[in-house]
DNA sequence: ACTCAAAATTTCGTATACGAAATACAAAAT
DNA sequence: ATTTTGTATTTCGTATACGAAATTTTGAGT
């Protein structure tokens, strides 16, 4: 018998729904978040909006202003670039790892999400896409052993988003996006770590530029 | 006239007591925290220990029963081993960055912290030790110039001085480490990228294979 | 003595209350 | 008209209150 659902509490809720509106754009950098009106409209007491936001003050998601009250981080160009550069040495790192544990079990998990990418590809569904896409390199991560890693790329994943739902404006972004997830699967099936790790770092690399490219031209 | 210090709130307070008290091992893997007899001990209200627990929660110090309340997040060397893995790869790319933006303010700046840690390792003062060893991979955190590497790294550095403390229990433990710190320093000011990352990923091998053994052994 | 269920207690999550600091507003002074 | 200053209002941080779920205790029946 399966446990019955563990429903999450009112801070949990509460968290999930604001780094999702700082995340789609709802709510935009320098905003103020004000916890009577946040309240108010997800029809909880300002307790759990309060901890709520000490939370994402912790992750960064929205910061002091040293007056009264947390404003929405603003993100620069440069912080994705950061983030980039940063994925560019970690996702290859973390392929480099998964190539020497997979098992047909995974090979089925794979093909599960490819079939999943491919099909929102066809579809345009930009939400689809999106979550496929953190799918997919999550379970790089998770298959390359090391939890360190998909701890420190959770919060950027976040940020991720924000500048993937611009750049997914144009929905035929994602067509080579999932053409190199899928090689990266192929060279990791093959065994060969060193084509797989080589096959992802090209890959962020491109989404890193043209990410870039669409974050400086808006 | 200088502005008054901005005294930080109850449960920024809260939590770092929380964090120093789990990473000191005060507060063992396992152990329930309980909130009234917090509140008591800080004296403060119940709602900044809450508020405090959600945050340490998202960070991983602790974890959920399925029962009532939090435990202390068990810490297992495997978990070490993943972080030393992912210092092995994040530091070198640090240094590597650092090295193109040194200035002689960069070099004033490491100079202090090297004089600081070969005292602390002269006086064997583990918590100085622990305080300056920090401090020096922040700064080279802070000198690559990407913000992530900091913000990644800041929650594992937490983890890390909880092995630290262990280790130091040998005090000598710390000569090599602050040897090695000067090295890369040195490397880092003659402007050689390639020697200074080879100095780093050196030391953080020699580091986290120390740690291992420490760890296994205990 | 041992078991099990009902009652009492603990402790958490969330709601509400309250004081203090920040901001907005308004009136007086220049 | 602009600046200044006193006052009202907003909004946050923290304290306290309360209901519900988990845990412990109690005690009756075996």
């Amino acid at each position: 018998m399966d446990a019955i659902k563990p429903k999450k509490s009112l801070v949990d809720e509460t968290y999930e729904t604001l780094v999702d509106s700082i995340c789609t754009g709802e709510l935009l950098p320098g905003e103020r978040l004000n916890q009577d009106e946040i309240a108010l409209q997800l029809n909880v007491s300002r307790q759990p909006v309060n901890s709520a936001v000490a939370i994402l003050r912790s992750n960064g998601f929205v910061e002091d202003t040293g007056r009264r009250g947390v404003v929405v981080a603003a993100i620069q160009p440069v912080q994705f670039q950061s983030i980039y550069e940063f994925r560019a040495l970690v996702e290859p790192f973390a392929v480099t790892h998964a190539a020497a544990k997979m098992t047909s079990q995974h090979k089925r998990e794979a093909e599960g999400v490819l079939k999943k990418g491919t099909r929102a590809v066809k579809a345009s569904d930009i939400k689809a896409l999106l979550q496929e896409d953190m799918k997919f390199h999550e379970m790089i991560y998770r298959w390359s052993g090391n939890h360190v890693i998909e701890n420190s790329m959770r919060v950027n994943w976040q940020h991720i988003r924000r500048s993937m739902a611009e750049v997914l404006k144009n929905p035929a972004a994602a067509i080579p996006t999932w053409e190199e997830h899928s090689q990266i699967i192929i060279h990791l099936l093959e065994g060969n770590a060193k084509a797989a790790a080589r096959s992802m770092k090209n890959h962020i690399e491109r989404a890193g530029s043209e990410t870039m490219k669409v974050l400086l031209n808006s």
